[in-house]
DNA sequence: CTACTATTTCAGTATCTTCTGAAAGGTCTA
DNA sequence: TAGACCTTTCAGAAGATACTGAAATAGTAG
């Protein structure tokens, strides 16, 4: 079984996508389960996560809820069969829409609002007294404005690839080509 | 001089920045000095770096290497000065490009290689013994596909808003328009 | 060469995150 | 209501990451 070439993808894939989620803030358990999920056939049970990735029941339990909240993974009920199973959403550009929407909200929104704040107070602190000339208010200024049009236009960006990515190339031409004008 | 609005703003931004770092994976102390750099009139030291992020020195120290690796801080050097001061890239837009491009490399490239890999091992598959049918060769590879197609639009993606982002959304579009042709 | 100044390195430590395993909590059936 | 079965929770343990402080290293001027 482990030398079956279809099995050795499967745990080449698992390892290497916990590996990534790793490196970009995510915990690699969960992303191995959401991998493990994104390959199944067919829904799995909190037992067959245990099994396939050698974890306790309670770390099995707490990254499958937590990938229940982020809507990458659904629950699934069988009649006579009191076990829940679990099965992940398979759209990939969806998945793309649900990460970058959540972690911009909770990871990305927070620097905005502050940014806005520091433009507020840099404007507050011009002519006042220990504040440093108004050349250094301007230069603040700049570089808080600058980022912020850099988050405005990012947000932008990932709005459109959300919407008309999946479509491919040209119809997110002609969207980005109706924003710009 | 800690209630100067300019003073708080800058401390506040400093203060977020490592927090948003810290989440996406970036140290946190890293991403604080990059932000103190970032927002100051002319370049510091090791020992302005320290004092005022209250930091040790060889923290300072590594961590300043590592945003210079990174290409986000340069180092300076003065005449008749022995020590060296260290200046932060102010371009938004090239500070985008750079982490992209390194993390990128650095830690989606062997994800991307992987599927590449994987879809290799599915085809191998097809037809051995005890690989399970055509039906289950079929699923794996449309699942690889299907990822393997998205980075690929991304890659195209972040290219084309690194190149043409910083100049609005006309030229976006324009280039975008030409891509897709 | 020596003294002086600044930078880098690294072993030990602190901190933060995640996992484990078992107890508690729910829910259904007989 | 008891018993079976499954899920959740959480205190303690393990592991990963980043920091500290001091010794080693490097560079410069006299």
């Amino acid at each position: 079984m482990r030398e079956n070439p279809l099995e050795q993808a499967r745990l080449l894939f698992i390892r290497r996508w916990g590996e990534m989620a790793a490196s970009w803030g995510i915990s690699r358990t969960m992303a191995e389960i959401h991998a493990l999920l994104y390959l199944a056939p067919e829904p799995l049970c909190t037992d067959d996560v245990m099994e396939q990735l050698e974890v306790s029941r309670g770390s099995a339990s707490t990254n499958l809820r937590q990938l229940e909240n982020w809507a990458l993974v659904f629950r699934i009920h069988r009649r006579n069969d009191r076990k829940e199973y679990f099965e992940a959403e398979t759209d990939v550009w969806q998945m793309f829409e649900i990460i970058i929407r959540e972690r911009r909200r909770r990871e990305v929104q927070p620097i905005v609002e502050t940014i806005e704040r520091c433009l507020t107070l840099v404007e507050d602190g011009r002519g006042k007294s220990g504040a440093g000339g108004p050349a250094d208010v301007d230069a603040f200024k700049k570089r808080f404005t600058e980022i912020r049009d850099f988050t405005e236009a990012m947000n932008g960006v990932f709005n459109l690839v959300s919407k008309a990515g999946r479509l491919g190339l040209k119809p997110l031409a002609k969207q980005l080509a109706r924003l710009a004008r």
